[in-house]
DNA sequence: CACCCGATGGTCT
DNA sequence: GACCATCGGGTGG
């Protein structure tokens, strides 16, 4: 059982995502920038900036559910992102695909996202993933790893990762969980956020 | 390039 | 009623 791989702690697993092969309706997309994130305060891997923080609800409950899972929530009230969930089962932590290459079924991806938008920008962002690879909040809790599941995935050889902040996040700002492959142009650009406490102030 | 801002709706306080 | 794990189009240098 390969979901095993990703009962380990969320920055690890991150580490194993970077450079795996997601399969959905037809596209197939190496992930190449990933976002790794904990629970709850009092667990291994407390994260305020996670949605698991301040304890299970019906939206996050998949988090703290068995490895190998699919997490996915509406962001902005528009966009999907879609997270891989790791660490044992009734451990919350999550790691949240960022950008992906597309590998395969491009043609499709054109369909879904455009034909203006620029090859190296189909799958550059989560809500960007997602449009992409057709993911949507119906997918929230699938395995992963069951050839049943209309979303797969295939860990492969990790690749080099480069490591910084997290996108985004007004909480733990500065925490370095956020991983991509060095010198590639499908990684999103880096933004913080407009509400985090100034660069280098503690977590 | 660098910001800046509006869209849009679920979730949680 | 505030807060978003976003995105893309706008403006100005």
């Amino acid at each position: 059982m390969s979901a095993a791989r990703l009962a380990v702690d969320p920055l690890a697993a991150a580490r194993r995502l970077l450079g795996a092969t997601l399969s959905c309706r037809g596209v197939d997309a190496t992930i190449v920038e990933v976002e790794a994130y904990g629970g709850v305060p009092d667990g291994p891997w407390p994260d305020p900036a996670a949605h698991s923080y301040r304890g299970p609800t019906a939206r996050n409950a998949v988090m703290f559910g068995p490895p190998g899972r699919l997490y996915t929530y509406r962001s902005y009230g528009m966009h999907i992102c879609a997270n891989v969930v790791c660490g044992p089962d009734g451990t919350a932590a999550a790691v949240l695909l960022r950008a992906a290459v597309i590998a395969g079924g491009q043609e499709l991806v054109r369909v879904r996202r455009g034909v203006a938008v620029p090859d190296v920008a189909l799958a550059r962002g989560p809500g960007n993933l997602c449009s992409a690879l057709g993911i949507t909040m119906e997918d929230n809790g699938i395995d992963l790893f069951d050839p049943s599941s209309p979303v797969r995935l295939r860990l492969g050889g990790p690749l080099a990762a480069q490591a910084g902040p997290r996108v985004g996040v007004s909480q733990a700002a500065d925490r370095p969980w956020r991983l991509w492959a060095p010198r590639t142009p499908e990684v999103s650009a880096y933004r913080r956020s407009p509400r985090a406490p100034a660069p280098g102030a503690s977590d």
